[in-house]
RNA sequence: GCGGGUGUGGCGGAACUGGCAUACGCGCUGGACUUAGGAUCCAGUGGGGCAACUCUUGGGAGUUCGAAUCUCCCCACCCGCACCA
């Protein structure tokens, strides 16, 4: 017998040999099916973390085990290079450029990856801070800007002061920069934008062709685009005659508008109390609410203020004088920054109304109730029936919602709308270490796009690593100082870069054909797309899964690929857990990969993370877990050795009459192969797919011991070693493709195909069947399989026990369940 | 507050369309082999009871011959969103 298993140089040999022999290269071919599996590419921090473990782990699986079922598997993996970390880095320790630092990383993780033995075809690999990458990003953000989808604005921004950049809104959690938690300011600066709001109902409508989508991370995009339909109309401004244009939803409500209120934000504020009585108070509580934090300012639990700016509108409705007011709970950038109060229909408009005195009116009323005006504490925001809303009086309200939007679009006073959450994309950093934005300003003709030609705009070695706030690239004259591609003359390059979301929004475009000369090979691209499985974790549920859905999108309108969605099933693996907490450098509890890899090897490592949890479910690391598996993997390797000198020219399994071991053994072996590509193929559970594995080990180990060694049936133990070693090789591809090499198989394993079940050898001549009185198991019973429900009665009626426990009883009703179960109702 | 999820032995987790609850693994107990065992193998392992038996899937009700699974109410924890008019 072969001495140990000895993972080490077993693991080293393989990696060198498959990468010898190509083994994951994949090319376009005609005569498989495709399939694309992917996995969110890393940020190269420097070191693999377990949860890039557990990513790679389960798409390496799917991976080799579509190979194995035929499909013509394209399998990528590269880095999401640019970034914060690598110039903090540079920041503080000075010496080491970000360039450095990151492909230092990155040769370091990608030499963790190949030690975990994943399959891929690394010749396929980018690295967005690689010129050849985001020379394509640049020519994207062209693609966006002559099309109208990128331009330049001055807006309030998220400004993080911590990282000395402005954020994108979905890069601030709860008031706080998500990088680092440092409290978000507001700015006004001129900025570039994609107007990824131009998508924001096909974002939101198509998400219904994404059925292989987690309903979750669906319904988080849903609410981050924030579709809401409504009417906006015009109040006027009593005297002056200003139109103030609101926005709601509940236009059924109109009638019941008792006071209008501004965001504190809104131009008419200003303009309607200069030089009153009341200008000076009201610029007070401006500038107060101005200054409070955005996540202060925008918290539900704050509480709501106000002030009456001294002048009132005219609702278009009834023609009814309402007080103007600006309160701290209307924002200036959703809607119109302005809004009617409904205090009686309306929560927040109720608990402003009480607070200040202001009149409530019911409007609508619930079906055989009368609410209360005085009494009223919570506001009523269903359906009912109008009051006090003249003509519509009566009708039921979802009714008068229609005629009173017809009503205002007839006589002109308001038309229907759609508002959006979602607000355009703000891609420009103030940083170093990101994609150029690939534009020149010019005095005479304005932002001048870099020509084509010119790409990429090269981010250059030498500038100074400061965190003004500015844009360190406006530290080196070289780059910033250029001409005009228009008319010639001197000009100066933007400085900022692009948010990296950019550069991941295509890389799966690009791995289709990494060394095109354009963004990418069209029909290449078009034959790998679309992504059929993608993983990854859930917190790029909105960013990241958004934005290249809106990428894909722009792409296909422009006719640069034929589909609308890049990623059509997609799985969001749960968190790496210890002492039932995330894996964290600050809390301590973090397991090193590397360390794993080197006390139990890669397969192990493989295995536990697969075994311990369903992909989907957070995973509980113990490191007893791990040794069973390792000990598992022993144990395969010692069956398998055990048997390799025996096996010596004894052929496989071919159809031969078997005893009623050797038939058991048969069973259990091809009822694990059948249970295993079932979990692997309808819901990726790993789990019990690795569980089924053991089983079939226990049952070769129960044949190998229980039955003398000259009556073991070697032919069949030969099938059950090769269906082994097969069903386990996508789990653990080294061992698999150690022991394949020594039963005599010829290739490499993960070339083979996947085993196929016979079903002759599930079928059973006899079965247990339950026996259950009153819905309570009394006994079992061995029967004769296929019995009828009257044969199978007849047996279970002659049992003893039964016939004891019926002594006495009147049978009231009998339920045969076929070959399963009998229960005797009695009474 | 709204939305989504989870709740099963000492632990991670199984149980697919309602049909043997606790597969598989960890841990634990006992034994075998051994100079030794932290290697390996065998047996046992939800609770109560000497036993026949009985109780048990967060709690409570219901549907059903039969419920971890379906329906209703409640509780706990986790995640996401949170003044969006």
């Amino acid at each position: 017998m072969k001495e140990r298993y000895d993972f080490r140089e077993l693991e080293a040999k393989w990696q060198e040999e498959w990468e010898k022999n190509l083994l994951y290269k994949v090319t376009e071919r005609g005569d498989k099916p495709k399939y694309y599996a992917l996995e969110m590419f890393p940020y190269p921090s420097g070191n693999l973390h377990m949860g890039h473990v557990r990513n790679y782990s389960i798409g390496d699986v799917v991976a080799r085990f579509k190979t194995m079922q035929g499909y013509n598997v394209l399998h990528p993996m590269g880095w999401d290079a640019f970034g914060l970390p690598a110039e903090n880095a540079a920041i503080k320790h000075g010496n080491v450029h970000p360039s450095e630092w990151t492909w230092s990383n990155i040769n370091n993780m990608r030499r963790q990856l190949k030690a975990m033995g994943i399959s891929y075809d690394w010749a396929r690999e980018v690295a967005t801070c690689h010129p050849d990458y985001y020379k394509w990003t640049q020519w994207l953000f062209l693609l966006l800007f002559k099309n109208g989808l990128a331009y330049k604005k001055k807006a309030a921004v998220n400004w993080c002061p911590s990282c000395a950049t402005v954020l994108a809104n979905e890069q601030v959690v709860d008031g706080a920069c998500e990088r680092c938690d440092t409290i978000v300011e507001k700015k006004d600066l001129e900025q570039w934008f994609f107007k990824i709001t131009a998508y924001a109902d096909r974002l939101l409508d198509d998400l219904q062709k994404l059925p292989g989508w987690p309903e979750k991370v669906k319904i988080m995009q849903q609410n981050w685009i924030g579709r809401s339909t409504g009417v906006e109309f015009n109040f006027t401004v009593e005297n002056t005659g200003e139109d103030i244009p609101v926005f709601t939803t509940r236009h059924d409500t109109v009638f019941g508008a008792t006071y209008l209120v501004l965001a504190p934000e809104h131009p008419l504020v200003e303009k309607l109390t200069a030089g009153t009585p009341h200008e000076a108070k009201v610029r007070e509580f401006v500038q107060r609410v101005r200054q409070l934090k955005e996540m202060e300012r925008t918290s539900a639990d704050t509480e709501k203020e106000g002030i009456f700016i001294g002048a009132y509108a005219i609702n278009p409705m009834n023609g009814e004088q309402v007080p103007i007011w600006t309160a701290n709970y209307v924002l200036m950038d959703y809607g119109t920054g302005a809004v009617m109060g409904v205090p009686a229909h309306d929560q927040r408009d109720l608990d402003f109304s009480r607070k200040y005195s202001l009149p409530v009116r019911i409007v609508v009323q619930p079906l055989g109730e009368q609410l209360d005006p005085e009494t009223l504490v919570t506001a009523y925001d269903e359906e009912g029936f109008m009051v006090n809303s003249g003509q519509f009086n009566g009708l039921p309200s979802e009714e008068a919602k229609e005629r009173i939007a017809d009503h205002m679009e007839q006589q002109q006073i308001g038309r229907r709308r759609i508002n959006f959450r979602l607000r355009d994309w703000l891609i420009s950093r103030q940083r170093y270490w990101g994609a150029p934005i690939p534009i020149v300003y010019c005095q005479g003709c304005g932002a001048v796009p870099v020509p084509e030609k010119d790409l990429p705009v090269e981010l250059p070695l030498k500038v100074e690593f400061k965190p003004t706030g500015d844009s360190p690239l406006t530290t080196n004259p070289d780059f910033l100082n250029t001409t005009c591609p228009t008319c010639g003359k001197p000009a100066k390059r933007e400085t900022d870069t692009m948010d990296t979301f950019v550069d991941s929004s295509w890389y799966f475009l690009r791995y289709c054909s990494p060394d095109a000369p354009e963004v990418y090979d069209q029909a290449k691209a078009n034959y790998w797309m679309n992504v059929d499985q993608y993983i990854g974790g859930v917190e790029h549920a909105i960013l990241h899964l958004m934005y290249s859905r809106f990428f894909v999108k722009v792409l296909y309108d422009l006719d640069w690929l034929d589909y609308e969605e890049p990623f059509q099933n997609l799985l969001t693996q749960g968190m790496v857990l210890k002492d039932g907490g995330k894996m964290s450098k600050s809390k301590g509890n973090t397991v090193s990969p590397e360390e794993i890899i080197a006390k139990y090897g890669a397969d192990t490592a493989r295995l536990f993370i697969l075994f311990a949890a369903p992909p989907e479910r957070d995973l509980e690391w113990s490191d007893q877990g791990v040794e069973g598996c390792f000990r598992f993997l022993n144990r395969v390797w010692r069956l398998v050795y055990n048997y390799v000198p025996q096996l010596e020219g004894v052929s496989l399994y071919q159809d031969e009459e078997l005893d009623v071991e050797a038939r058991n053994l048969r069973r259990a072996l091809h009822a694990g192969v059948k249970k295993i590509t079932d979990d692997i193929t309808q819901r990726f559970n790993f789990n019990t797919g690795i569980s089924a594995i053991m089983e079939m080990v226990n049952a070769l180990y129960h044949y190998k011991d229980q039955v003398p060694q000259e009556q073991q049936y070697l032919p069949l133990v030969k099938e059950g070693l090769w269906l082994l070693t097969h069903v386990l090789a996508p789990f653990a591809p080294h061992i698999t493709e150690e022991m394949w090499q020594a039963l005599g198989g010829s290739g490499s394993i993960h070339q083979r195909p996947w085993p196929k079940f016979d079903p002759a050898a599930l079928v059973q001549d006899q079965v247990t069947i339950v026996v259950q009185i009153n819905g309570k198991v009394r006994d079992r019973v061995q029967v004769p399989a296929n019995l009828s429900a009257s044969e199978m009665e007849q047996e279970v009626m002659s049992m003893d026990r039964v016939i004891r426990l019926l002594a006495g009883k009147e049978v009231v009703k009998v339920i045969p369940v076929p070959d399963k179960l009998l229960n005797i109702v009695v009474k």
